[in-house]
DNA sequence: CAAACATATACCCATATGGGAATGCGTCAA
DNA sequence: TTGACGCATTCCCATATGGGTATATGTTTG
């Protein structure tokens, strides 16, 4: 087996960089293939070739206009990404470490911070 | 060229579902080799080169203990990524009007160093 | 109609992958 | 010491990748 398919889920088609580049791009406002082409300083199939992967997932939605066709973001399927990652928010914010020590001692959470002082 | 390794940054380490189970299980605190061999029903040598992979992102911290080696979560790494993603957050929230002006000041970058958060 | 333009696909290729199986190596038990 | 245990590493391999280049498809213009 290799790797899973870019076109998995978001994790994956986000795992690239230049397809994070398209997004941010794109957070914009719509954009054509040539303009991400400019942009990003990239070959155009390259280019394509990303769209595909995010329209895979459906991170992108595209929308015919004469012979060019404009992309738009959908941050949709990003929402599982950030519910995941979210859960670990705990684990970088080192205030919550230590609220956690706490509140374990006390034995219960209080309602609200009664200025409890900031003893540690 | 290959797709980006794994070991390049989170985004990629993440992507691969068994590691996010991986971190999943360790979230409740640290385990051993054995025991994530157990909950995930995978054999030793992949687990062993999965928390390898997250070890060289710093997802995970190992410890010795005798003849076994306890890892846990460190979620810091994640923060990239979750800051990225957020960015996001607005198009599948509907309330942008608010998110509206946290990105204008995101867009500025204010010459306060870390901290600044809202922690206040 | 043909020519120019915009984008998508097809091919080719070097590369890292993740699983499987075997093995190396340090630690604990008898 | 020998042997069992716990984990890391190595080798093998099918597979998808992303970039490069060439080309096919569709659209607008002359």
């Amino acid at each position: 087996m290799a790797r899973a398919a870019t076109t998995t889920d978001a994790f994956n088609a986000v795992a690239e960089p230049r397809r994070r580049e398209i997004l941010d791009a794109l957070a914009g406002g719509e954009l054509a293939v040539g303009d991400l082409v400019e942009l990003l300083g990239l070959a155009q199939p390259q280019v394509s070739k990303h769209l595909r992967v995010l329209r895979e997932v459906g991170l992108v939605d595209v929308r015919d206009d004469g012979r060019r066709r404009l992309y738009r973001v959908n941050g949709a399927p990003l929402r599982a990404v950030h519910d995941w990652v979210a859960q670990y928010e705990r684990l970088w914010n080192e205030r919550f470490d230590l609220m956690d020590d706490v509140l374990d001692e006390l034995g219960t959470r209080p309602p609200t911070d009664a200025g409890t002082g900031q003893g540690d």
